[in-house]
DNA sequence: ACCAAATGTAATCGTCGATTACATTCAAGA
DNA sequence: TCTTGAATGTAATCGACGATTACATTTGGT
């Protein structure tokens, strides 16, 4: 919040000339617009500093617009999020997707990897998503649909792993909790700020974060059991 | 946040009857009396449903008296965090002191056993250490030094252990951010609300995270490399 | 006993989220 | 093409909040 009254009004209206005046009474499309807003608005405050007038101010409308579309600020942030979890859940599908079937560790680690590159490419909307004190969750039946997709998924590679012969003989439970920490930590430390504020150009966070995977990935799903069945190793980074 | 009137107005005076009407002009210890509040407020309601002027009234004081302590939110949110950060330090520090200085993974162990243990019992305190935009970070000299102290206390140990040959071949800094990310993401994940909100007195989140971090110690670190040599093995949970 | 510093009160300002009554535009059926 | 109701935006309002100031009370040292 909460406010910071000066700084929010000193960037209201003349620090965004860009408002082009809307000549027609009907914004046209003021439903996601106020969505790129709020998406602006995280960026440049994180999601504290989303405010729903100030998203209206920025989509050129009057403070009680937004109240058409959005009857609360929890509802917006959750459209939001919901914009943002249907991305994820695609870029993890997608990666996983053309990973190969007989591997489902590599699938895991293709899954772990493009993960964490869409959080570290787009933190804003990976802010709005993991933070579900910020939205309403349960209202959100594509939101609840598409992460139980994602958490079936690893649930799957997994256990097909270990039927393979090419997991240790760890507890499931255990190894799914394990790997859906160390990618969120990974994720999270870096939107709560607590890794360096590398920019988005650098690939330094995400070479570190994909080392890490690597780690997890082969050296305890893989060699802490040496005796296993391995599948063809392949070199990293030979995926898409 | 933000707001959410109608609920904080209906507990605003009427549902706190212990309010006992101070008869002394001067409150005596209003800003640990703030800080309190403050925790309570969190419990309650997560973050963003702090408010100076609930947390005055909750101390029985006008809305402008926290003023005098805590000249914004923000500096009251970090005198919080400060708090917090202390406790999660000492908690940390107690349990890597009592353990074998000749088994540095164990140390690791028990640290990251600790810092999870703390942040499972109190997740409101972690909730406020851990969100770096809750407060001013770099304005609190006490939380730098200690949040330092940590890291550094753990780099030493995941050195110690190379030295001593406990610990596989493995990229110091890979491994260092491995395990910041591990028990990172199983303390955020709770939070979150990423996990069984399982009460307080339910064991089975902290098992569950410490199995984690066992199969991360054993397996990973110390199995990886099966033959290295490793100190004598204690059982689990033989330390104190 | 006195006074200055510390501490709380009262009042005020501008912003926010939420909500209503009202105005304007659009689009579907005649 | 014209009408009309639904969709959409405006204006105005309410109570709460963060911040800040002037003023009142208390406290503790001398």
């Amino acid at each position: 919040m909460t406010t910071r009254p000066h700084a929010t009004r000193s960037s209201k209206a003349k620090a965004t000339p860009k408002k082009k005046a809307r000549t027609t009474y009907h914004h046209g499309n003021l439903r996601q617009a106020l969505i790129d807003a709020t998406l602006r608005l995280i960026d440049e405050g994180g999601p504290e500093a989303v405010t729903v007038r100030e998203a209206a101010r920025r989509a050129g409308v009057s403070p009680g617009a937004p109240f058409r579309h959005f009857p609360t600020r929890t509802s917006l942030m959750t459209a939001v999020a919901e914009e943002a979890t249907h991305r994820l859940h695609d870029a993890v599908f997608a990666a996983v997707s053309t990973s190969d079937a007989a591997d489902p560790l590599g699938a895991l680690r293709a899954m772990g990897r493009a993960y964490l590159r869409w959080a570290y490419a787009n933190p804003t909307h990976f802010a709005v998503v993991s933070d579900r004190r910020l939205i309403d969750y349960d209202s959100s039946a594509s939101i609840v649909r598409e992460n139980r997709e994602m958490q079936a998924l690893m649930v799957r590679l997994v256990i097909d792993a270990r039927k393979r012969g090419h997991a240790a003989d760890i507890d499931p439970a255990v190894a799914r909790l394990a790997s859906r920490a160390l990618v969120y930590g990974l994720a999270r430390m870096q939107v709560d700020g607590h890794l360096p504020q590398w920019g988005v150009q650098d690939t330094r966070s995400t070479e570190a974060a994909e080392a890490v995977i690597d780690l997890f990935i082969d050296g305890l799903m893989r060699a802490a059991r040496p005796g296993a069945s391995a599948p063809p190793r392949r070199r990293r980074r030979s995926g898409p």
